[in-house]
DNA sequence: ATATATATGTTCATAATGAGCATAACAATA
DNA sequence: TATTGTTATGCTCATTATGAACATATATAT
């Protein structure tokens, strides 16, 4: 626990992502309260207002003493932190990158933290009351198309990425730009974008600068370095501004990545059941997975995949809270898991409907 | 790199599964030379012939000082070790039990370590000439079924797992240690086996004591504890000397993780072309596909995939050097990675066919 | 020429998928 | 009580994907 001056230093963290879904919101826990009193130096200047201090992710070092295996040193601070229990854990992805922790700058360690994909339900939150739940898309607003493309694609995004590419330094660099964009958000071309390329869409607006994490790391880099401050692209700090809820360190990226991975899982693995109460109506689980992977699907498609597939049963109980006709309750078939190899709710491959 | 005794020190490394194709056998590089002098116990104790050494991965300590990223650090070292520079590298996972590195029951620091998992041809390999390629199956026999349910599956695996499902402390414990067995491997029901879930059978077969390494590790702790060895069931014992190659630490373990990770990105991304030369047939395709999925393909129907698909395109050559008609080659059509959301080999469900 | 081995092309039945239309069961209101 | 709005549930149809078999083409070796 000794605060080292030697940057050879090297330090484990665990960062979680803690996951619910109310209604039609999927929602992820974080800490307005910097970890630690981690700040950016930016921040540390202005010693600004709490309100304006960018969300955590929850955070906690990890203690080989402790703890037998990683998972169970995440699961034992979220807890004493949150009091939650995840129904589900599943590690995530290690980020190393130099300088993901400002406190590098002023000779604090490398800080490598391995991040946990976590779901649970939303649950009242013990602990400080620093924490609480926030809408997921409020960090990535261009990534839920359930109203169709969403407004900031196409006004801001799409136009600050094309300036990006006619900005590239030559002809091979301009393609390789173009070509990235064109992966992770599908515009030139007829083909529809993958909804589970959500990192890569993170690290094209990080690498465009257009996102707010971009210009407040290039900033330290260059002081640190004593050099001057380079010239920012007005029109891209704009729209950084207009790109989401920025967060502390590297957060935003690991909500990226957590999204992307959780998008994916859907459709082979039944984690939706993880998220859903013991008795759920088929459209409660529809908005779920709607919620998370970002698209409308086909209510009646929908319906016949989850019954064809076995994967609920009914409870003979019905939901009369809403006006019209009385769902039935269902819940999930245990015994799927062992009955066929890939079980989930298997996406369609593009379009939206409804 | 002062050696610690103070045992809460963590210490990071960097271990890689480099992967080639020739032929038909997919191969991982292997150091013979237990790296950094790491070996367990048993194995200083006897002091065993360097034949009798198990292989290790590559691996190399992460120097936070000298490289900006995780993956930079890799790359660095593996070029330095071993002459490659893979054409893919991802992170597979990080890995941090207890125990992992044996010796931290001398006081040694905990290693965590972060596995990548890189891909290249096989190449003449630089170095020390303690590096060579071996076949992945040796050490994971039980997940090539491209001649059929191996045997190994029948007449060794299942009985022994019958066995650790019967002595399950209690009933509970045993459901669900059979749903476990059934869920990894598919032995009751009619389900085919999730060729992905290579990690999940390497698991079950460790709790159950089926690979060396779990018998070493139980050993090494209760030697550790002071405690008297626990008697190891004899049927276990032998099963265990006859499911595959050993390997130091918990590298078996990784590699069975990365071999479930390669066979699910094949279905979904074009990572096959970074094991085949420019220019392939249709059938030097099919068959790196199958040497890594571990099940043959339907011929006409790969082929018609391949094509429908786009995936690659005519390169006007002939490859004669086989008997028969020659066959037309090909190269990977880069541009349907713009094209398309998915792009990979989309592997069938189940069968096996030919 | 003939046998043999491999590559390539075609067809067919079946299953999965996307989309629309139709009906059922409730509540609120006229 | 009849009507209307709202949601749930069921059915059909065209299109496409998939598994499997059969048929043909082009080479080498004898």
């Amino acid at each position: 626990m000794s605060s080292g001056d030697i940057s050879s230093e090297t330090v484990i963290g665990l960062t979680a992502v803690i996951v619910a879904v109310t209604d039609e919101t999927p929602r992820v826990l974080v800490a307005r309260r910097i970890h630690h009193d981690l700040a950016t130096p930016a921040q540390q200047g202005r010693s600004a207002a709490p309100q304006d201090r960018p969300d955590t992710l929850p955070y906690g070092p990890f203690d080989a003493q402790r703890h037998r295996t990683l998972e169970l040193g995440l699961r034992g601070w979220v807890e004493e932190q949150t009091g939650i229990r995840p129904r589900y854990v599943e590690q995530l992805y290690t980020f190393g990158n130099q300088y993901r922790d400002p406190r590098e700058f002023e000779g604090g360690p490398r800080v490598v933290s391995i991040a946990y994909l976590a779901l649970t339900h939303e649950t009242p939150l013990a602990g400080t009351g620093e924490a609480r739940w926030r809408d997921w898309y409020d960090c990535l607003p261009w990534e839920d198309w359930r109203g169709g493309r969403p407004a900031i694609v196409d006004k801001i995004v799409r136009p600050a990425l094309q300036n990006w590419i006619r900005a590239a330094p030559d002809r091979p660099a301009r393609e390789e730009r173009r070509e990235r964009v064109s992966v992770a958000f599908g515009f030139d071309k007829s083909a529809p974008v993958d909804y589970v390329r959500c990192l890569e869409r993170y690290e094209l607006l990080y690498e465009a600068g257009l996102v707010l994490e971009a210009l407040r790391d290039r900033l330290a880099i260059e002081r640190a370095q004593g050099r001057k401050p380079s010239a920012i692209d007005s029109k891209a700090s704009a729209a950084a501004q207009a790109t989401g809820a920025p967060m502390a360190l590297d957060n935003r990226r690991i909500l990226a990545s957590a999204l992307g991975r959780l998008r994916g899982k859907l459709a082979y693995r039944p984690v939706i059941f993880d998220l859903l109460p013991e008795e759920f109506t088929l459209l409660r689980m529809q908005r779920v997975v709607e919620a998370l992977s970002g698209r409308r699907l086909h209510k009646q498609n929908f319906r016949r995949m989850v019954l064809n597939a076995d994967l609920v049963e009914s409870t003979g109980h019905r939901d009369t809270t809403s006006p019209g006709r009385p769902a039935e309750l269902f819940r999930f078939r245990r015994e799927v898991v062992t009955e066929r190899a890939a079980v989930g709710v298997g996406l369609p491959a593009l379009s939206a409907a409804e």
